[in-house]
RNA sequence: GCCCUUGUAGCUCAGUGGAUAGAGCGAUCGCCUCCUAAGCGAUAGGUCGUAGGUCCGAUUCCUACCAAGGGCACCA
């Protein structure tokens, strides 16, 4: 045996195939070697309970060769023996990761990894600065669209799930190697702002600047109450009805007087958001806001192209597109309205607009809107449209990222008793809240300070994960109780998981042991390699598939190998060499952890 | 009327063209001289909406139906 020990020296740019990689590899030459009509063909290697991997491509490629699947499975696992029977006479660094092929049922494969092949992942992966996982979205210029929040009004339950999905998203294509450009499409412009800026001037002596407020109101609060006031006068008092229209038009036509103020409210309406984006960890700033008033500019350009090419058509005194694929209720193409008969611009130029801006601007390779899935027609039509204007081609992928609903309890649209919707503040504090009393009942010796952070982390995480972790397209049940529970499949257990591997670590002091490839892994050893092994495969199918949900299944299940490996295997107290691959093992799920956690935009605390 | 999404354990949800469909919560019973018990183990709980079809094999793919939710012109 010449087993070189892996010695961990600076950190490395490589990409480190994962073993299911690598085994696949090794199952499609062995189809090659032993039937060449079928090269080529899928293995269809998939983890298996029966052993590391089995591969499943005899039972689908019998017909087609004519032979039993058994037989079949018999001659490739053959050729995937000759591979391990060379591989004790060539260097274990480039052999086959395989050590034992069975047969068994109708035609599976099973397969088992090499202790040395298992332990030589770990090594390589903790000399990677990535952990060895690969770049496959490099260079991708990739546009996200999400949160958009309205100016002067609160952000509630509704802005959670395109909040934490997009930037889970943006965190992931970043990492696999896209360029990601964050777009916040505020909703900042709109006749509400001529009756929010008149009450406004007319009540000079009301507070809602944020440095004029007390603590715990907001400006987007105090706005909020005054849109309501606004609203009540404007519904009671036609005389004030007219002068927030005049207003309107004011604002339209870029009256000075006005547009500062409008400047003003979006100023103050941001510095509430970021409030919010901060403490939910979330990247956007005020760098990524290009809400619908930037584009009003290109608005007429827009509708002039669309009308030039004729594909805007005059109907019903607007001036719409009409789809050529879906109809309506009548059986009539449905339109999109480009302009309203009133000559004014809608939503629907606007998201056009956009569209163009990002593709021809922004020259982007791929555009995710992450909206709420009752958009779905709306998008539909803007791309269609965008394709038939020349503006979106193949050359550049546009994906309606969706989501369902938020519910409440009795499955109907989240509101409040008082049929408010839930503020997206008012959840943090209650979760940080129930937080609070948990980690005070567990205080490992914790200052009052660290306490307060750790509080903060656990329940933000909660309302993260408890967000992320179901499957995108569904409607979810939003329950507070759920969400800020810290038992079970939540954010905590993997914080928590990571926290007790850090322990570990802290006592273990230096950690630079090189790792064994000769020792037997125990089978909570082998497990939990097995599970830190998939990170870069699950992240390329997050990055496939644009589902958070996967991640977070994922570190659900790594976090549990973790606590089954702890369970069963003490580090600090066992001998080398097997102390020095199983600190190995801290560090690479630790980081492995905190990196997933990171990814999903949560706090990773050291102790709690 | 047409289109979209969803029906899996009491509840909330994962899951896959393949071997015995999983997890958490809730319930019952256990486990801290031992690296953090926010943890672990065990028990209980299922005709994977219904009916057909494709396939060696379907909870997974296809069709129809049933049920729930959503969408389809001047609000965004």
């Amino acid at each position: 045996m010449r087993e070189k020990a892996w010695e961990v020296v600076g950190l490395n740019e490589h990409e480190v195939p994962s073993l299911r990689r690598q085994v696949e590899t090794a199952v499609s030459d062995a189809i090659s070697q032993a039937l060449p009509e079928l090269a080529g063909a899928d293995p269809v290697v998939r983890r298996s309970e029966h052993a590391d991997f089995q591969a499943n491509a005899a039972l689908a490629l019998a017909k087609r060769a004519r032979r039993k699947p058994a037989d079949l499975a018999a001659s490739v696992a053959d050729a995937l023996r000759r591979d391990i029977g060379t591989d004790t006479d060539t260097d274990a660094d480039t052999g086959t990761p395989v050590a034992s092929v069975t047969v068994s049922g109708p035609g599976f494969i099973n397969l088992v990894a090499s202790d040395t092949a298992l332990w030589r992942q770990v090594a390589a992966r903790l000399a990677s600065r990535h952990l060895g996982v690969g770049t496959p979205q490099q260079g991708r210029r990739t546009v996200v669209d999400y949160s958009g929040p309205n100016i002067a009004k609160e952000m509630h339950v509704g802005h959670l799930r395109t909040t934490i999905i997009g930037d889970c998203l943006s965190r992931v294509l970043g990492f696999l190697g896209a360029e990601v450009l964050r777009q916040n499409h505020l909703g900042d412009w709109g006749t509400q702002f001529g009756m929010l800026i008149e009450y406004l001037d007319e009540h000079p002596d009301v507070a809602w600047h944020h440095d004029e407020l007390s603590d715990g109101t907001s400006t987007v609060s105090a706005l909020n109450t005054l849109y309501r006031a606004a609203r009540a006068v404007f519904d009671a008092d036609p005389d004030f009805a007219d002068r927030a229209r005049r207003r309107v038009v004011a604002l339209q036509a870029g009256d000075e007087a006005s547009v500062t103020r409008w400047r003003e409210i979006v100023a103050e309406s941001e510095f509430a958001f970021s409030e919010i984006y901060q403490r939910l960890g979330v990247l956007l700033t005020a760098a990524d806001s290009a809400g619908e008033s930037f584009y009003n500019p290109w608005l007429p350009e827009v509708v002039g192209e669309l009308t030039q090419a004729g594909i805007a058509v005059e109907s019903d005194g607007a001036l719409c597109v009409f789809s050529a694929e879906i109809t309506g209720p009548d059986g009539e193409p449905v339109p999109l309205m480009v302009r309203k008969t009133d000559g004014g611009f809608g939503y629907d130029t606007t998201d056009l607009a956009t569209i163009r801006y990002r593709i021809r601007d922004l020259k982007a390779d791929r555009i995710l809107y992450v909206v709420d899935a009752r958009q779905a027609l709306h998008f539909q039509l803007i791309f269609e449209a965008a394709r038939r204007a020349g503006w979106l081609t193949d050359d550049a992928d546009v994906t309606h990222v969706s989501y369902g609903t938020v519910l409440g309890p009795d499955g109907r649209p989240f509101k409040t008793r008082s049929g408010d919707t839930v503020k997206l503040m008012d959840l943090l504090d209650t979760a940080v809240g129930r937080a609070r009393e948990v980690v005070t009942e567990k205080a490992h010796d914790l200052d009052p300070a660290e306490l307060d952070q750790i509080a903060e982390q656990a329940g933000i995480g909660a309302v993260k994960y408890a967000d992320l972790s179901t499957s995108r397209t569904k409607d979810y049940t939003f329950d507070v109780d759920r969400m800020v529970s810290f038992s079970g499949n939540t954010g905590v257990y993997l914080q928590y998981a990571h926290t007790r591997i850090c322990s570990i670590l802290r006592k273990a002091g230096d950690a630079s042991a090189p790792v064994d490839t000769t020792l037997a892994p125990h089978p909570a050893e082998r497990a939990l390699i097995l599970a830190l092994d998939a990170f870069g495969d699950t992240l390329t199918e997050v990055g496939q598939t644009l589902e958070p949900h996967r991640l977070c299944g994922y570190l659900y299940d790594l976090a549990k190998a973790f606590t089954d490996f702890y369970e069963a295997c003490p580090v600090l107290s066992v001998a080398q060499p097997t102390r020095g691959n199983r600190v190995a093992l801290c560090r690479l799920s630790a980081e492995t952890l905190r990196r997933g956690l990171n990814l999903l935009g949560i706090a990773a605390p050291e102790r709690m």
